[in-house]
RNA sequence: GCCUGGGUGGUGGAAUAGGUAGACACAAGGGACUUAAAAUCCCUUGAUCCUUAGUGGUCGUGCGAGUUCGAUUCUCGCCCCAGGCACCA
């Protein structure tokens, strides 16, 4: 064995001894309990980051570890190969998107090999390939015979100068990212999932899914967001029109003295026509539609509105009420409509304090009298019903039900319930994604791809245009077809392209049988292996992918693809990892290296000013504070950079980078090289013992009892609660105790219990550190990879304290301790705790007024 | 504002069922080895008090109360930090 450890060696060896194995190639074995360990699939931005090295060593720790406790494994990899950068990056590069997103796998892939995951590359896909995104079409053009999907028109950001959509990440303060030009609000006929009708559905199931962080589970029910509520309906005068509102206070409608339209409601332009208001409101209209949308989320955000001309009733009070149109009011919730009561609801009340409408009090507190002139804000507590006619003296939570019965029987409107949950709007004026599968005729309409053209290949050789936008609509060769309904020649292809959540909302599925030919999956397949035990991603997806990949698998499921409602049956989302930045009053952000000096003195060497150490905060390129893996690779190794990424905290909270931290990591795999290094002589013709611990005595006896307490403890911290970094510390603690046994060197037993010992430390820790582990594995004189081994057992007999160290308080403080047989009863502790003369100081001759014995830990005597 | 986490030594973190607070590691200090350094190994390390230096006293898990023989752990009220949502009618 060589003296030093050398990372790079051993694991670019047994990297290689995996490859030409195929040792962690997987396929479908009914008599095996199988295992579906599946981590987020990375976008191919360029090369992998800390977070993704954080991300799939957690996930490669569960999969080497259920494997090596007899589950048949599953933990494939591939990549989330559309979408955007691809397309900035060619533009910036004079390059192609393809080529770009190909090299970036490349490079990627190798990175991944080098940390030594326990992939089954066979399974391997990319989401840009037609073999992959024609089933993504033909399942469109199944959704689409269901009626799942549909086009109707939407908003989208809308640079004019770069005839471009923008997502809203590009938009940066209402101007286009590239050109600096304001962006507007245009309407595009879009094509949308009806993941609303599944609404109900995606709710109530989150109450079922155990294995799933609460966090995680009430942030989507917060985005689905269902109210329980009633519709009114009210007419507007001088029309036989009315305006539907919906309202979650229908106890207040008597109190309801305007009306508020959000400004895209189409009703506000038809109203305000002739009327003197029709300049004004069309300017106000024309100017919310260019403010960009994150202006008016702001907090600060002033209620403004302008009366529209008309006037509707209110259909209890038959009271005339103002139609305004205002910019609190959105679009896109419940009806676009607002029924506005100022006495009770803060955005009503503002905007009626500023526009001098009236205010009505229908709800009181029990307690006393308010006076709407002497208010100076909205009144939202519960209260007795006033000026409501024939619910005055009720209280307000029965109104509620009271009055939606009421308005029910007179055909005014009904009990409702509204979902904040919208339709999925997938089409993206984009080139790099997945052609949406549909024709449009002049004389048919919209007709879709018979399903044996598919797929509808994206034209590679297309290059994108200045500003981004995509080359697809003037490609003459791609949307020139004929009409597979009438066969007109006269037909075009649609030319926008599939969100690229489509693409991550079922390659778990594509997974189980990647290159399947006959179908979007091989069923048998897909039924052993779905839905996935364990989803390891990061909480950034908690709400968009997730939610969109329940729904998808609610899709497959009423098109009987599938027998499951949910795909993730457990779900782990890791922390972020963080670096402290560093940064310079005159140069902004510092790469360490441009901090020169140490500790609280450091200096920016580009200016001498003293540096400002700031926050921790997530790595990222523009703050400067990120560690590229390649560097650890190079200088630790793999094992060592999965082990710090372990080590540093628990899965599911932030990890903070430490140089130091990684070091020590380092350290303890160098410690355990050296102490199986100085043993290897001694205990190679040994006889490993894992007897009965009374065949032992002394130091010998407790080091193999520490072996078994240290199987159990790591056992149980990966299988219960993913704790590897107190898993890895029970190591720390083994080995430890196996250096304090270097004395023991000469007692007969010593080289049977130490060879034990090695053996279990490298079984224990090489799901974590897996080219170390297989090559201590062979040093101690096996073959092969320590994957193939069983996880280690511990024996109950090994596990039972000779002695225990009893604890003695005095009315629950701690005043001493004792040793004991764990046989010894009740009493007898009791006599020895009062024997203790530092017990007997503190209870000072008082009477004893009651002992408490907890078996094995303490005795409390109360005086 | 609402929702979800979290607050423990100089630092990251541990304490899994209410029962020895600070495992394990980092950093720091001291020592050994060495011509020297690195590496390694050993010791000390929450604060504080003491004519008894101990198997010692007191305090100590964000703050304040409560339940309990006993609370980092449970309950109530508050403060702070992080993340998410947010004019949702």
């Amino acid at each position: 064995m060589d003296e030093k450890y050398s990372p790079k060696a051993i694991e670019s060896k047994w990297q290689k001894i995996w490859e030409t194995t195929k040792l962690f190639k997987v396929k479908e074995d009914p008599d095996k309990e199988k295992y579906y360990l599946l981590e987020m699939f990375p976008y191919p931005s360029g090369k992998i980051h800390m977070g993704h090295v954080r991300n799939y060593t957690i996930g490669d720790v569960v999969a080497r570890y259920k494997r090596m406790r007899g589950f048949n494994v599953l933990h494939p990899m591939g990549w989330d190969a559309f979408g955007m950068p691809a397309e900035n990056a060619a533009i910036a590069n004079n390059s192609h998107p393809a080529k770009w997103t190909y090299e970036n796998i490349d490079t990627m892939r190798s990175q991944l090999k080098s940390m030594g995951f326990s992939y089954d590359w066979d399974r391997e896909l990319a989401t840009c390939t037609p073999e992959y995104y024609r089933w993504e079409q033909w399942l469109f053009l199944k959704m689409y015979e269901k009626g799942m999907t549909y086009r109707k028109e939407s908003f989208v950001n809308w640079c004019e100068t770069c005839q471009t959509v923008l997502a809203n990440e590009q938009v940066e303060a209402g101007m286009c990212w590239r050109c600096g030009k304001q962006v507007r609000q245009k309407k595009l006929s879009q094509w949308f999932f009806r993941i609303s009708d599944y609404a109900e559905d995606l709710l109530i199931h989150c109450d079922k899914l155990p294995g799933w962080p609460e966090k995680v589970v009430t942030m989507q029910k917060h985005w689905i967001g269902k109210s329980f509520g009633a519709e009114i309906h009210f007419p507007i005068e001088n029309s036989d029109e009315k305006i539907t509102v919906f309202t979650t206070r229908q106890d207040t409608v008597f109190g309801a003295t305007f009306m508020c339209l959000a400004p895209e409601h189409p009703l506000v332009l038809t109203l305000s026509k002739g009327t003197e208001q029709e300049a004004e409101v069309s300017a106000f209209v024309d100017r919310m539609a260019l403010q960009d949308r994150s202006v008016r989320a702001v907090e600060s955000y002033e209620k403004e509105g302008v009366f529209t001309g008309a006037y509707c009733i209110n259909p209890l009070t038959r009271r005339k009420m103002p139609i305004y149109t205002a910019n609190f009011a959105l679009m896109e919730y419940g009806t676009g409509a607002v029924m506005s009561v100022p006495a009770h609801d803060q955005r009503d009340f503002d905007f009626a304090k500023k526009y001098g409408l009236d205010i009505i009090i229908v709800v009181k507190p029990s307690d006393k009298e308010l006076d709407p002139a002497a208010m100076t804000e909205a009144y939202t507590d519960q209260g007795v019903m006033v000026n409501s006619g024939q619910f005055d003296g009720m209280d307000n939570k029965k109104a509620l039900d009271e009055i939606a019965a009421y308005l029910d029987e007179n055909n005014l409107g009904k009990k409702t319930v509204n979902f904040r949950l919208r339709d999925w709007g997938i089409s993206r004026q984009r080139y790099w994604g997945a052609p949406i599968p549909m024709i449009h005729c002049k004389e048919c309409g919209i007709v879709p791809v018979p399903e044996e053209d598919l797929p509808i290949v994206l034209p590679e050789d297309a290059n994108l245009l200045e500003g981004g936008k995509s080359p697809l609509p003037t490609l003459d060769y791609f949307t020139k077809t004929t009409c597979p309904k009438c066969g007109s020649p006269d037909a075009r292809r649609e030319t926008d392209t599939m969100d690229t959540f489509v693409e991550s909302s079922w390659y778990y599925e594509r997974y189980c049988s990647p290159h399947y030919h006959d179908g979007i999956f091989d069923k048998a397949a897909v039924d052993y292996w779905m839905p996935v035990d364990q989803y390891i991603g990061g909480v950034e997806h908690a709400i968009l992918h997730l939610l969109y990949s329940r729904y998808y698998t609610r899709v497959l499921n009423d098109l009987g693809l599938v027998k499951y409602k949910e795909p993730f049956t457990r779900l782990l989302t890791q922390g972020m990892v963080c670096k402290e930045t560093l940064s310079c009053p005159e140069h902004g952000f510092l790469y360490p290296y441009e901090a020169k000096g140490s500790g609280e003195n450091r200096q920016c060497t580009k200016c001498g000013k003293p540096v400002v150490v700031g926050r921790v905060e997530k790595m990222s390129k523009s703050k400067n504070n990120v560690i590229d893996p390649k560097t650890l690779l190079e200088k630790y190794g793999a094992d060592t950079t999965r082990l710090f990424c372990l080590f540093a905290a628990p899965p599911e909270r932030d990890l903070e980078w430490s140089e130091q931290g990684v070091e020590g990591g380092h350290r303890f795999l160098n410690r355990v090289w050296r102490l199986v290094s100085d043993w290897t002589e001694l205990t190679k013709d040994a006889v490993l013992f894992n007897g009965n611990p009374d065949e032992l005595e002394g130091d010998i006896r407790d080091l193999y009892k520490k072996i078994h307490e240290t199987i159990k403890k790591v056992t149980s911290d990966i299988e219960d609660r993913f704790h590897f970094n107190t898993a890895i510390s029970a190591v720390m603690e083994l080995v430890n105790a196996m250096y304090d046994a270097d004395q023991q060197k000469n007692t007969p037993h010593a080289p049977r219990v130490m060879k034990f010992a090695m053996e279990s430390v490298a079984l224990l820790l090489s799901p974590m550190v897996p080219h170390f582990a297989d090559e201590l594995w062979n040093i101690l004189g096996h073959s092969g990879s320590v994957l193939l081994e069983s996880w280690p057992s511990y024996r109950e007999d090994a596990l039972v304290k000779d002695e225990l160290v009893i604890v003695v308080q005095v009315n629950g403080k701690l005043r001493g301790r004792f040793t004991a047989n764990a046989d010894t009863d009740d009493d007898a502790l009791k006599e020895k705790a009062l024997a203790n003369e530092q017990v007997q100081k503190f209870i000072n001759g008082k009477p004893i007024k009651k002992t408490i014995v907890v078996k094995k830990k303490l005795v409390n005597i109360v005086v």
